[in-house]
DNA sequence: CGTGCTATTATGTATGCACATAATAAAATT
DNA sequence: AATTTTATTATGTGCATACATAATAGCACG
């Protein structure tokens, strides 16, 4: 068989979901039952339920069986788009210029967010990122120097602070926030567009090990959008 | 034995990447070394391995073995927000108010997005979405009436249009556009903001089976945002 | 020296089995 | 009738095994 079982499976339940057989909400037959139906183990039909089920299309419990989802496109995956790519694959030449970069203590809502001690200073950096030498979105970002001191000697000018931090620093979670602000006088002249134009801004706050890494806020120019296909 | 170990499995090996035991891009024990030195079969490693693969924390290739990614968070879950439940989570109650209820011939870039041929008329509906009776969010949507006439004669004034599709269309595809703008004058009074303000905007597009349901596009009242944890 | 065949290796997947666990239904008890 | 106890059931999980598949490394041969 060089097709996969527990894809194909998959794909095949999605149909039948997608076809109205079973209604929403509705119960879906047992595993064992769909397994005599298609002719395989038990385990096969559970990978691909469990797949349908992490995807949010279906619910299960134990006892009570697995159900349509009653809600449909609850949750979606977004790829975060990593700005040298999204310039690149547009086929565009990605830069980047500084304009600040030094050392301050950051305003008391930066603090409290990252848990960091009154009068401990961080590192504060506002980079405009380029595309084809015009300016495609602008960061400000804040970093605990007490957990990477190294990142006062690298070279921010010819590395982007947020790529020597990813070849640095060893992985971490961290989460991420959408949000939609009006541009003000700083960030419409850094990105070049009109004050008060409707920003689209990704916030980014990363951790290792409950320590404080880095935190960023980029700002996008007019017009982006973040994709998602279910 | 009472934890789930391929669970706890993915932890510790989480926790491992995490604390920089493997450097990124740098290769991971083979399944079967794993497997003995967490005393389990290698399925077991195996599935957290595949796990942590696909939140885009390891990239693995057969023969190549497997590799902490480069990027971190490069993706993430995002639980699409059902307005009702968001509202009734904050205490609030929920309700909506219909401003535009009528078929029309959509625009052509409405058109041309749905693949709906020309001369062909839609429903066109504008709600505002209530909060306490305040406006909450504003939202436009154009429904195929020939996929789904019945809407027609749907009570659209006490159940809403989406809740309504949702109970009604078995489960469809689609996909997800979240975007900033500018407010408009008609989106500003209808949902209580200044003209010009920057509004958080989901589009989300429905199909089923090739075949348009529905589109629509969602203004959050300003300050709105959308987290994300990894 | 390069080309093409042949191991070798790590992951991908399926199977059959066993048992764990949660939730329900049925039965027994008070 | 209300409550507790006891099946029953569907999913959750693990294991050992087997084979498939992709990518690589090594070797042989022209």
């Amino acid at each position: 068989m060089t097709s996969i079982s527990h894809h194909s499976i998959r794909q095949s339940l999605l149909g039948r979901i997608q076809s109205g057989e079973w209604a929403l909400g509705g119960l879906i037959p047992a595993e064992t039952d769909l397994a005599s139906e298609y002719g395989c183990a038990r385990g096969t039909v559970n990978r691909a339920l469990q797949a349908l089920a992490e995807a949010g299309l279906v619910v299960r419990k134990r006892k009570g069986g697995t159900r349509v989802c009653q809600m449909p496109v609850r949750q979606a995956k977004f790829e975060i788009p990593v700005l040298r790519e999204q310039v690149e694959s547009f086929g565009g030449i990605y830069g980047h210029r500084i304009i600040a970069n030094k050392l301050k203590t950051p305003p008391p809502s930066i603090r409290t967010h990252l848990r960091i001690p009154g009068g401990v200073k961080a590192l504060h950096l506002q980079t405009v990122h380029l595309a084809d030498d015009k300016p495609y979105a602008f960061e400000e970002r804040w970093v605990n120097t007490q957990a990477v001191p190294e990142i006062l000697n690298a070279p921010l000018d010819k590395i982007s602070a947020n790529e020597w931090l990813v070849k640095t620093v060893p992985f971490s979670s961290g989460d991420v926030v959408f949000s939609a602000i009006n541009a003000d006088k700083k960030i419409a002249s850094a990105i070049g567009t009109d004050e008060g134009a409707a920003i689209f801004a990704i916030d980014r706050t990363t951790w290792l090990e409950d320590e404080f890494i880095t935190t960023m806020r980029l700002y996008y120019k007019e017009g982006f959008q973040l994709h998602s296909h279910l």
